[in-house]
RNA sequence: GGCGGAGUAGCUCAGCUGGUUAGAGCAGCGGAAUCAUAAUCCGCGUGUCGGGGGUUCAAGUCCCUCCUCCGCUACCA
């Protein structure tokens, strides 16, 4: 028996709506949750909400509501994405949970019984207007020599009384980790970028903050908060019962257990830096794995609000399906490398493939058993074009694919279940059943038979990727619930079902094709 | 500045530790087929593998150098 999966998305710091970036990092991740589900794994798929810090308590006063009134309308943003996107989470997780709270000052105790945190002081060069500290090389000066911040305010040298944790304790054992397991980091471009930084030295980390009280209370520790990654890196344990569930924590946060952090490129240093030094320090389990993702670009340019190229994923999902902007951002774009989107590139994306090549297989060989079998399942006679298909349907969607995806090589397992999709319709221009129809009836039966057990098994590999059109399509074909999993595909289905006298409906199409979007500016 | 990555067909990219005539998808051109969502199938690429130099029997694949782009270079998240 597998070991349980914990898989989750960096949890999103809401404050502003979700867009692209974020529907991209949860349909990646619930992709592979799904994946490593079909694989008979038992899964926990984490996403959520970080809801602390400077910036959130910022916006709230800007929209002179609390820091939580504005945390709850965002998180109900992001739930409602997820919901609306499909992504099978198992726990949606808000920082500003009690629980989390709990959690938070649990692992802390933990890290300080360690001795690894220590009162200091933080100085530095502070904006009493932004409520923020900058670094030296980002001041410019003013007319009259005053000091000013990139957001043009004024600043002042400020000593403030803080927490550190001892990271500079941890480089040795941090390398020591990088060395041992070289898949601890993906893709590799980062794990470089880690690995310079920390062989560069690490000094300690200034953990809490007495500025602004929007956070996780440092316990014993009045005035003072958490630095928001302390928190909410620990979302992750949180969800998985530390610390009062010990015996579920002990199933999704094992000492080598399978966890898997994704998140964007941007934050791979708090977590496969700060992160496994936090856990090191209050000895608990490290994540087997963090990946980097990369970012979606609107048409090759970072999206940015001042520009006004935000794309927003529900406008996209309604625009074009669910399914096709899910197969479209998975496909088209390599998964730890940047990509680019567009709405012709969808609409291309999802016609060729899944319009063209995969629905319109289905299609015309179901409609031809509808029509010319009354919706009767072929009988197989299987011959050796046919075995040969089979064999490569089945290899494609019971090896190729499910490895790919455990390797977070998305797009490299949609290419290879492309290539299988291609040979059916190359097979059934071969074959040609309604040539066969008058001339040779068994035959044709054969052939279409042959076709139907590769469509299931096509909708059932790829089913992570699209789940509701692949789900819509199984239960149109008769699929049973219980093998539609990578582990049951090769289960002769067909037979029991051709046997239990299931009749096919007239299909209709499943991916209707989509039109290319008028010029919109 | 330092460190790292990338520059391969019109477009998006694959090419692991160097080895047969450099590949795929999309787009384009030609043909076939007509079951199907005018979808499908077959065939077609003389690409200076960013420029230059070098190592080697052999380099897109290693070394040097130059050009261009990108990332990291710690306390906003």
């Amino acid at each position: 028996m597998p070991v349980p999966a914990t898989i989750t998305t960096a949890i999103a710091y809401p404050n502003g709506r979700p867009h692209i970036g974020h529907a991209y990092e949860h349909i990646a991740t619930d992709v592979l949750a799904r994946a490593q589900r079909l694989a008979g794994r038992d899964v926990f798929f984490q996403t959520g909400t970080d809801e602390h810090g400077l910036k959130m308590a910022q916006a709230a006063r800007d929209k002179g509501i609390s820091p939580r009134e504005l945390a709850d309308e965002m998180a109900g943003y992001f739930r409602e994405m997820d919901d609306r996107l499909n992504i099978s989470y198992d726990r949606f997780i808000r920082t500003s949970e009690a629980g989390h709270y709990q959690a938070s000052q649990a692992l802390w105790r933990a890290m300080e019984a360690n001795g690894d945190l220590y009162l200091g002081r933080y100085e530095g060069w502070y904006s009493v207007r932004d409520e923020a500290f900058y670094g030296e090389e980002e001041l410019t000066a003013g007319e009259d020599g005053q000091k000013l911040s990139p957001q043009g305010t004024p600043v002042e040298w400020t000593v403030e009384e803080s927490w550190f944790f001892r990271l500079s304790a941890y480089q040795d054992r941090l390398l020591a980790l990088y060395a041992e397991r070289p898949d601890f980091i993906r893709p590799e471009s980062r794990r470089n970028e880690v690995l310079r930084f920390v062989e560069s030295g690490l000094t300690d980390l200034s953990v809490s903050r007495t500025s602004f009280d929007w956070g996780v209370p440092v316990p014993g520790s009045d005035g003072h908060v958490m630095y928001v990654w302390v928190d909410a890196l620990t979302n992750y344990i949180t969800g998985c019962g530390y610390p009062d569930d010990m015996e579920r924590f002990s199933r999704y946060w094992a000492e080598g257990g399978d966890t898997t952090h994704i998140i964007g490129k941007d934050i791979v240093r708090f977590h496969a830096v700060y992160w496994p030094a936090f856990l090191m320090s209050a000895k608990l389990p490290l994540p087997r794995q963090i990946f980097g993702h990369g970012f979606v670009l609107n048409r090759g340019e970072k999206m940015s609000k001042s520009v006004g190229n935000v794309a927003d994923p529900l406008e996209l999902a309604e625009r074009f399906g669910v399914d096709q902007l899910r197969y479209f951002l998975c496909a088209e774009v390599t998964f730890g490398n940047d990509g680019s989107y567009s709405p012709e590139a969808i609409v291309l994306k999802a016609n060729s493939d899944l319009a063209n090549s995969f629905g319109n297989l289905a299609q015309r060989t179901l409609s031809f058993i509808a029509k010319n079998l009354e919706g009767r399942l072929p009988a197989p006679a299987p011959a050796e074009p046919d075995e040969a298909l089979l064999a490569e349907v089945r290899r494609t969607c019971a090896e190729l694919v499910p490895a790919a995806f455990d390797d977070c090589a998305i797009s490299v397992a949609i290419e290879a279940w492309m290539r299988a999709v291609f040979a059916c319709n190359a097979y059934i221009d071969t074959q040609a059943p309604w040539a066969l129809r008058k001339t040779d009836p068994a035959r044709m039966e054969a052939v279409l038979a042959t076709l139907y057990e590769a469509i299931g098994q096509l909708a059932i590999a790829i089913s992570p990727v699209i789940p509701s059109s692949a789900e819509a399509l199984l239960d149109q074909i008769g699929v049973p619930a219980e093998v539609r999993s990578y582990v049951a595909l090769g289960s002769d289905w067909y037979a029991g079902l051709r046997a239990s006298g299931f009749i096919l409906s007239p299909p209709k199409p499943l991916f209707p094709r989509l039109e290319l979007p008028a010029v919109d500016a």
